[in-house]
DNA sequence: AATGAATGAGATTTCATTCAT
DNA sequence: TATGAATGAAATCTCATTCAT
């Protein structure tokens, strides 16, 4: 049922050590060297698997879409509200990064892609994905009253997708140095107060 | 009152065209060559002002980190609520940014400045200061009952935070596509709107 | 009679199309990776059929130098006269360059093979032939006086030679932008009239 | 009053040493190693003085056909007949590629340069240049009836080129074994023969 | 204060070729 | 007969930086 990428064992290889490399060193150190060396390979070989690094880092982002684009349709297919599918969003992002850091200091990193239309465009719709689903679970928990409706819909999202964005880009900066899932959980309490019908709260 | 740089006149035009480049191409085309190609100059003429690359970015990082701290200054000094300087202080950010796109790119990119430990510290201790900044509003909005309390400073603090972040990196990918001012006027609506307490949204 | 090449189906093919690469592109762009694509087969697999890349070089070499002197063996088995030999040679080899273009390419091109002696010393053979060729036919001319004689047959074979390789790097240079039968003939033309027995040359 | 290239000191080396790489072991051996090891400084060193390796083949046939204008220019202003002109520039050739053998291997070798669109270009102008010089001469000598009128004044020119190229390729394929400016001389006085008038064309 | 010339290190990429399958 | 994977060598070119002037 999931959309597969066709990437061969070796380009999943690349893919994953060239994340681990950007997230540990940044950008700058993804070398075509480094990436070889990580796997050890000669510098050539890659060029076996990739025809450039442009490929490369075209990959690491399509990989990372059609991953979300299947988490997406997972959540969907759960049968639960739109506030729970929103939960189940937020903690299963978490549980991602916290199995794979790299992925969180490359994913939340749009500046490094910003170098080349083909990676800029990639990037954009990346976020348009976890935008526009939030943003119709907002809507839909408006239009079932589960969700405050005296604050516009493309708001309510943006404050949500910002503060999980901002708490992971915390977590990656401080060296992984607090628990990510036990804040992301009350991060997540936390907003389910603030986006709950104003009245409901009174009880 | 203000603190100042001690940046000469051709110090800050390296740090103003640095930030363009890095804006408009990415880090990776930040180099020594397109910096004193930017200023119509020669590249050993960049030495003259600053040793190393390394240095002008920490000096686009301290310049930053200045311009910040007496921006807090400055409205600590207004003698307003806890509430209205929050409010001034996303305000004056938009205009910033608005008046240079440029900044809003490298400022929110902590990404670009990981590769060197001095670089890294320094990014840490100015997100440190807008943090503790709003944070300490957040607290003080509470204690004055003109913040909600239910809800730990540090995490209100966090997605208002979180939000002027998103919107900014959505104005700058879109390349400015809409007005960052007026967007960011609503958003501001919206937070006051979920931060006051709540049973005052009942009258 | 023919000699014949001793090269497989595969071999030719091989020839074939670095011939063509080499007249489309250069021989810069002669490369394993370029025939093996043009052929629809991996890169290892050439090397089933050529030992090197020095080898394919050779062959094509080795190959012209056998069509040529076929030709020759032809030409001189038709009883023909010394000039009508020469005319037939030359229509000869227009019709096939106009039949196969990158051969012209190649062909006069000996700067092409020059970075290797056994190369260069294929090439000079190759020359020595039709040189050799041209030169005894107008000999055999001179002493049956159906071509002057007051200039050396030496240089009147060089005149021949140079005036037929020079239309035919013009045409080629032209992306074949004339008829160069057409133009080859008036050419031969010309050149019967420049080598006849003068009567003036007797004041 | 001739026209200068505005090469500089450094630029000038380069394109000598290119060109006798190119004459001596062909163009896959002009490397900016090789060019950068002749001169005894660093491969980066090049780039200070040409931007590409592009720009030094074309700094190259751009250097020789200001050359070749120059020498027309000057034969031009020698005030000779038609014929005596085509001699000077005869000979004159012969002497700069005796002085120069390198450049004959790379002046008449058009096919080095066909991998580049804007190569190409130049390639042909060149032989424009001398092509145009040539045939205006022949035509001049025909309407005051020292050349031979029977013969159109293009295939004259093409004659006359042809036998000078090829005598140079000759010469060069032999390691410059003969004398060049004594057989050349040789060639002249046999083509001056070829195309005087003819009494017996008037039969 | 500025520059022209230079360089060691290293970037991406291509080359001919090999080898296990 | 063919290929996928690999490689050492080398190609072009860029980088930050230095130094004499």
């Amino acid at each position: 049922m999931n959309k597969v990428t066709n990437f061969t064992k070796r380009q999943k290889d690349i893919i994953d050590v060239s994340i681990k490399i950007i997230a540990k060193n940044g950008i700058q150190h993804l070398t075509i060297k480094n990436i070889s060396k990580s796997l050890g390979i000669s510098e050539p070989a890659i060029y076996r698997h990739f025809e450039s690094k442009l490929d490369i880092l075209l990959a690491i982002l399509l990989d990372f879409k059609i991953k979300m684009q299947n988490s997406i349709d997972h959540i969907q297919a759960l049968g639960k509200t739109s506030v729970e599918q929103i939960e189940v969003m937020f903690f299963s992002h978490f549980r991602e990064f916290v199995n794979n850091p790299a992925l969180a200091a490359v994913i939340f990193s749009e500046e490094i892609f910003q170098n080349d239309k083909r990676l800029a465009r990639q990037v954009k719709s990346i976020m348009k994905l976890s935008q526009d689903f939030i943003t119709s679970l907002i809507q839909e928990g408006q239009q079932t009253h589960m969700v405050r409706d005296d604050i516009p819909h493309e708001q309510l999202s943006l404050i949500i997708l910002g503060a999980l964005r901002l708490i992971v880009t915390r977590w990656r900066l401080s060296d992984t140095a607090f628990d990510l899932e036990k804040e992301g959980h009350n991060l997540w309490k936390s907003i389910k107060k603030l986006i709950y019908p104003v009245n409901s709260n009174i009880l």
